[in-house]
DNA sequence: TTGCAATAGGACTAAATTGGTCGTAATTTA
DNA sequence: TAAATTACGACCAATTTAGTCCTATTGCAA
C-alpha cells in the first residue's frame, strides 16, 4: 500500500520547472536549445523535447524553429499561480473526480463531500498564492506562515 | 499526460474516510462489522477490510473479533491532523523524494531545491492544522482564508 | 536552392502502481 | 464444536507514468 503519494511532483513537472530555470537565468533575448538543457540537467532529450511543446502551447516559452532555434523565456508568464501551471502541464486537479467532472453515483449520499469541498477549496486557495517565480527562486517570498500557528506537529 | 492528478485522495483513502465517519455517527459503545460499512458505501469488502486493518494497527479504531466482532472508533484519535494520517495510510509524502529519503545524485547541483522545499514545508503545515474531525465534518471550521489576501487566481 | 539543425508530434514499449480477488488462519461467541 | 468475524499474505488486472523511436515541418545559412 505504501508508494503513492498524493503531494509529488512527476517528473515532467519537475522537468518543466528545470527548464523554466534555465531559461530565467539567461538573458531575456537568448535562446536556448532543448539540448543543453536536458545535458545540463540529465534529462532524456525526447522527454523534454515534449515538455517543452507543451511549455510553449501553453505559452510560457516562445519557440524559434530552425537552425540556431531553441527556445525563449516569456517573462510576464513566471507570475502564474501554481495552479494553474500544474493543470495546464498535467491536467485538471482535484481532490476527488466529484470536484472536477462530477460523475459519481453516490453523490447524493457521499457522507463526507462538504468537508472534502471545503479542503478542496483551501488547497486551491493555497496554490494560488504561490507563483512560478516564487518556485523558480527568484522571489524571496515564504510561502506562508502556518494557517494555525502553534501547531507544528 | 493528462490523467495524473496530484492531489486526488486514494481510494483507499476515501474508504477510510467512509468508514471512520460511519463509526463515529454510531454510539462509540457499538461494534460495526465491516460488512455493513462495505455495504452502506459500495466499497468491495476485502478492500475495506484491509483498509480497516490499517486504521487498526494506526490505533484509530479498535478491533473486536469473533462472532458479533467488528470495529469500534477511537474518538481521541480523531484530532489526528490530516499530514500524519495521509502518511500512516499511504507512506511517506512530500513534493519530492529528496525531501523524504534523499537519494537524488544532483542533490548538490539542483537549482530548484530550496524553494521547492519552501513550498514542500508550507503544504506541510497546511495539513498539520486539518484535523480528521474536520474533514469527517464534525467540526465547522473552515480550512482557512488563503495565505495572500486578495489573489484567488 | 540545397542541406542541416532544430522544433513538432504520433505510435509504441516497459515499468511501476493502484485497485481488486482469493484463500486460509486466528479468534470469539453461542 | 460450529458459525461468524477479523487478520493477512499471495496473486491478478487495469491504469498510468516514463521513456524510446521514427517521421514531419520549419527556418537559417552556405
Amino acid at each position: 500500500m505504501v508508494g503513492y503519494n498524493m503531494f509529488k511532483l512527476t517528473r515532467k513537472t519537475e522537468y518543466a520547472l528545470l527548464a523554466l530555470h534555465e531559461l530565467s537565468i539567461s538573458a531575456e533575448a537568448d535562446v536556448t536549445k532543448v539540448r543543453e538543457i536536458a545535458e545540463h540537467n540529465q534529462i532524456p532529450f525526447p522527454v523534454l523535447a515534449k515538455v517543452m511543446q507543451r511549455l510553449a502551447r501553453h505559452n510560457y516559452i516562445e519557440p524559434k524553429q530552425g537552425a540556431k532555434g531553441g527556445y525563449q523565456l516569456h517573462e510576464q508568464a513566471m507570475t502564474t499561480n501554481m495552479w494553474q501551471f500544474l493543470e495546464e502541464m498535467e491536467g485538471p486537479q482535484g481532490l476527488a473526480d466529484c470536484f472536477m467532472e462530477a460523475s459519481c453515483e453516490q453523490l447524493e449520499f457521499c457522507s463526507i463531500r462538504s468537508p472534502l469541498h471545503e479542503l478542496d477549496r483551501s488547497i486551491r486557495q493555497f496554490f494560488y498564492g504561490v507563483k512560478l517565480n516564487d518556485v523558480l527562486g527568484r522571489t524571496s517570498k515564504s510561502f506562508g506562515a502556518p494557517f494555525i500557528s502553534g501547531t507544528s506537529l
